[in-house]
DNA sequence: AACGCGGGGAT
DNA sequence: ATCCCAGCGTT
């Protein structure tokens, strides 16, 4: 048997009885449903996923229930997941789905594609997923094991959807139902067990397939990423304390109550001027709102 | 290819 | 204090 046989039996059969349950996994979840999780899962860890996606979709089951709402609704109940531009895009999702797909989320990648906010991973993850055809599905955690596992090298290389697709596709069944299942697998796996931090490979079920395993776990040889910023009185930071002074309240906030919640005069008109430019906010007589 | 964009939990 | 998280759109 190739690598690649090994790793995709192996690991579809250890989903089969590892795979955590989580909600996206009940049998019947819609593919709104989906198609609602894969945005909030974007950049957002899972157990912070799933109390939210719980109230939105008992509140917006389908995509004309949200695509009925103004947007800043979808902003507000977004609440602190990060990125609130993903919950205007969600909306401007729903609204597209409704306008162009008679209110069915698509099927087609492509027609995917084209909606506000879904990119190369999301629309491969809805497609699969969701209806069940094969895509090579490529995430973060996907990346990671590849790496590994065939590449043998402890983190992947720059992000490229050319390259990463080509990778996964090399490892996907043919078969539909397998496929599905081992793009699930081998993301569980990235997720649970071959961890960015600390993996645990005492506990990997293809342990013996995996090439950096073979080469004696080497270092990290390529450019390391950039040092992320620090949060605290960053520009973000300043983004998120007016949008939460947004959502705290139903009504118009004047600008004087936004002036007061920064000292930073520069760095506030900074982080209003952005809001506003993303459509986060609007600038009303009364005072700003939501969308 | 690199950057901006949130916020919280783990180490 | 730093890293990482089922990424996306813009430059």
């Amino acid at each position: 048997m190739s690598q690649a046989t090994v790793i995709s039996e192996t690991l579809v059969a250890w989903f089969a009885e590892n795979a955590r349950d989580l909600p996206w996994r009940r049998p019947g979840f819609s593919a709104w449903g989906t198609l609602v999780s894969e945005f909030m899962l974007q950049q957002t860890p899972v157990v912070r996923v799933i109390p939210r996606l719980e109230e939105w979709l008992s509140r917006w089951p389908t995509p004309a229930a949200l695509a009925a709402e103004p947007a800043g609704e979808a902003v507000r109940a977004w609440q602190s997941l990060g990125y609130p531009r993903r919950a205007l895009w969600l909306h401007a999702s729903a609204v597209a789905i409704v306008e162009r797909h008679g209110g069915v989320v698509p099927r087609a990648v492509d027609d995917l594609l084209a909606l506000p906010g879904v990119g190369d991973y999301t629309a491969r993850a809805v497609a699969a997923f969701a209806y069940g055809d094969r895509h090579p599905v490529v995430d973060t955690n996907i990346r990671r094991v590849i790496a590994r596992a065939v590449a043998g090298q402890a983190e992947p290389g720059p992000p490229s959807a050319r390259v990463d697709l080509v990778a996964m596709e090399a490892l996907l069944p043919h078969d539909d139902v397998a496929a599905r299942a081992f793009n699930g697998a081998i993301m569980e796996l990235g997720a649970v067990v071959c961890t960015a931090r600390a993996p645990r490979c005492d506990a990997c079920p293809i342990a013996h397939a995996c090439l950096w395993r073979t080469a004696g776990y080497p270092g990290f040889e390529g450019r390391r990423k950039a040092v992320q910023k620090k949060y605290e009185g960053s520009d973000r930071q300043v983004r998120g304390l007016v949008l939460g002074a947004l959502r705290a309240h139903d009504d118009a906030v004047p600008a004087q109550a936004i002036a007061a919640l920064w000292p930073d005069v520069e760095q506030l008109d900074r982080a209003v001027a952005g809001l506003l430019k993303d459509g986060l906010l609007v600038d009303t007589p009364a005072g700003y709102t939501l969308p």
